[in-house]
RNA sequence: UGGGGAGUCGUCUAAUGGUAGGACAGCGGACUCUGGAUCCGUAUGUGGGGGUUCAAAUCCUCCCUCCCCAGCCA
């Protein structure tokens, strides 16, 4: 687990209710569970909750968290997203020590308990069909209706039930519900289903089981199996909650685990249920599961977002019951403010113009140097910044006729190049139809390293990368999938045209000649422009790709927009 | 409409009868070889009406709004 976060800030209620208990000496020890079905890819959702489950083990002594799949439902499950699950909960810097555990190992216990149930008269076999039940549940004010089948003895349900298992009848022949209240106000309460039968073959049990036992049924008992003291899920859940007390307390559950809820994580910009994603990946809207645009797990870590900036925003943003949605500025925030002080400032120019120094001679190279961390005095480290006659600028940093505020390259202005010398623009080129295509200066020779030996001062300091030594590399500037804040808003119109066409573009950039010596994942700032990272899979030193994991804030851009 | 939940700055979240605080976003300024970072300052909030109390975001009451539940999904 990891231990260089900041001690955990808040004591949210779940935090609360568990430091009486642990008061109280209620518990020996606390124990959580993170309880993903495998049918799909961990979202920074997710996150939330696996930072909640295993922070809260961590803070306590004694305490553990469990990984625990939850795969009951032989549809859609698959072992290709139990490995990559477990490759996110790892990378997220958690650790399940010995405690990993399937749901499906628990299918003889469960069928166990059942039976006991039924011997109980607490469950029965009901042979309605799946339309039928549905007629006879009611609705949320028409109370429901007895199954004609409710009544049946404690032996006939007995017998059926292990006919049921020894796979005599097909799918929806006959299921077993608990037998509570088909009048009750809580729906989930009118006789719920408890076992189904599937004839499908489980990714871990095989062809074993055709009776499959239901969520309700699985999730407490699992709970109770393991020994977990507090069964932290999300709002959704609440009402469910009756249904799991009624479980424990009708079979011989081994231990007494309490189901609390909070409200899940929510993010503007984007969109966080697995059917969505699915229809995302599915639709050929982004490139997989790991698209960078994605809210994944996989996808930030490809974006190049650090497990730090994860758990930091997690912290940020609190647990709490009530419905909320965060700010998709807030995760910004949490990525900026860790990579400020991790990562090396080099220079890269994403959309170049020519910028040529008039008065350097054709050939001549001057070997400067720049610091690769100049806001930090504990980190030396230098690299070779080659400067020549001809350079790259960003475009945007010159315009030939600036509004008040820009402090950038323009006819007759002065501008430092970070690193380099003081050039004044003194002319421009054009061509056929007017447009500059290179920028003419002259350079001041005195004022290498940056600095005026007569004291002048520039407002502007622009980067630049030679042009002869400038490295070509792959660019994908992200930027949000999703164009407007509540992207599911219209329900009927749907998500998908919501899409932010700009939410990928990929530039040829012109880098400085030290980032060919990039790996894959590692990450730079672009000075004044952005964090970035070389992609995970497609970056080589031959031909480098780097992803952009956000862009600096940008001042310039607020100004301008309003002139 | 039955039941279960939730309403605090723009957003997220504290305050558990005693000065409504923090973070992000915003705005203003300082500083700066990144219009970055950093620092300083600043505006904006208890859904509404009654009530209890010396004192209410907090307790009582009525109302309003939003979310969840009618899968053989989890």
């Amino acid at each position: 687990m990891s231990t260089e976060d900041p001690k955990t800030a808040g004591t949210d209620f779940i935090r609360q209710i568990i430091a009486q208990d642990v008061a109280s000496g209620k518990y020996e020890r606390i124990v959580t569970r993170f309880p993903p079905e495998p049918n799909g890819y961990l979202h920074i959702g997710h996150a939330k909750s696996i930072c909640l489950n295993f922070g809260v083990a961590r803070e306590n002594p004694g305490g553990r968290c469990h990984l625990r799949f939850d795969d009951s439902n032989p549809e859609t499950e698959e072992i290709r997203f139990v490995e990559a699950i477990k490759k996110d909960v790892k990378w997220l810097g958690f650790d399940w020590g010995e405690h990993l555990y399937f749901a499906s190992d628990y299918f003889e216990d469960l069928y166990g308990f059942a039976v006991r149930l039924i011997q109980g008269g607490k469950a029965y076999v009901c042979g309605l069909s799946e339309e039928e039940i549905r007629r006879h549940r009611g609705t949320v004010t028409v109370p429901g209706l007895n199954s004609p089948y409710r009544d049946r003895s404690v032996s006939e349900n007995l017998d059926l039930f292990a006919r049921m298992r020894a796979g005599e009848f097909p799918d929806g022949k006959h299921v077993l519900r608990a037998k509570i209240d088909m009048a009750s106000p809580n729906m989930k309460m009118r006789d719920p289903l408890l076992y189904r039968i599937r004839h499908i073959p489980h990714y871990r049990t095989g062809d074993k089981w055709c009776l499959y036992p239901m969520y309700d049924f699985v999730h407490c008992l699992s709970d109770a199996l393991e020994g977990i003291t507090h069964s932290i899920c999300t709002l959704e859940f609440e009402n469910n909650r009756e249904l799991y007390d009624w479980i424990i307390e009708n079979v011989p559950a081994p231990s007494r685990p309490r189901q609390y809820e909070f409200a899940r994580l929510n993010l503007n910009y984007t969109v966080m249920s697995k059917r969505k994603l699915m229809e995302l990946v599915e639709g050929g809207h982004v490139t997989g599961w790991d698209d960078p645009r994605l809210p994944t797990i996989a996808g930030i870590r490809r974006r190049g977002y650090t497990p730090e900036a994860i758990r930091n925003f997690s912290d940020r943003i609190g647990v709490a019951r009530s419905n909320s949605v965060v700010d998709a500025s807030l995760l910004e925030h949490s990525i900026r403010d860790d990579l400020n002080t991790k990562v090396p400032r080099v220079m890269a120019v994403l959309d170049p113009i020519r910028l040529v120094i008039l008065n350097l001679p054709v050939g001549q190279i001057l070997e400067l140097e720049a610091p690769n961390f100049p806001d930090d005095p504990s980190k030396m480290g230098f690299r070779k910044i080659p400067f020549s006659r001809e350079l790259f600028i960003e475009r945007s940093d010159f315009m030939e006729d600036p509004p008040k505020k820009f402090f950038r390259l323009a006819p007759g202005k002065e501008v430092r190049l970070r690193w380099a010398f003081f050039v004044t623009c003194v002319d421009v080129k054009k061509d056929a139809e007017g447009d500059v295509v290179e920028v003419h200066c002259t350079y001041d020779p005195e004022t290498l390293g940056g600095d005026a030996p007569d004291g002048r001062r520039v407002k502007g300091t622009i980067h630049w990368v030679s042009v002869p030594h400038a490295v070509d590399a792959q660019v994908r500037l992200y930027d949000r999938l999703f164009s407007v804040p509540d992207p599911e808003e219209d329900k009927e119109a749907g998500f998908i045209r919501n899409l932010n066409p700009d939410s990928l573009k990929i530039v040829t950039a012109r880098v400085e000649p030290s980032l060919a010596g990039a790996s894959r994942g590692d990450r730079f700032q672009f000075e004044r422009t952005g964090y970035f990272i070389a992609d995970e899979k497609d970056h080589a030193s031959e031909k480098p790709v780097f992803n952009r994991i956000v862009p600096l804030r940008d001042s310039w851009g607020k100004i301008s927009a309003k002139v």
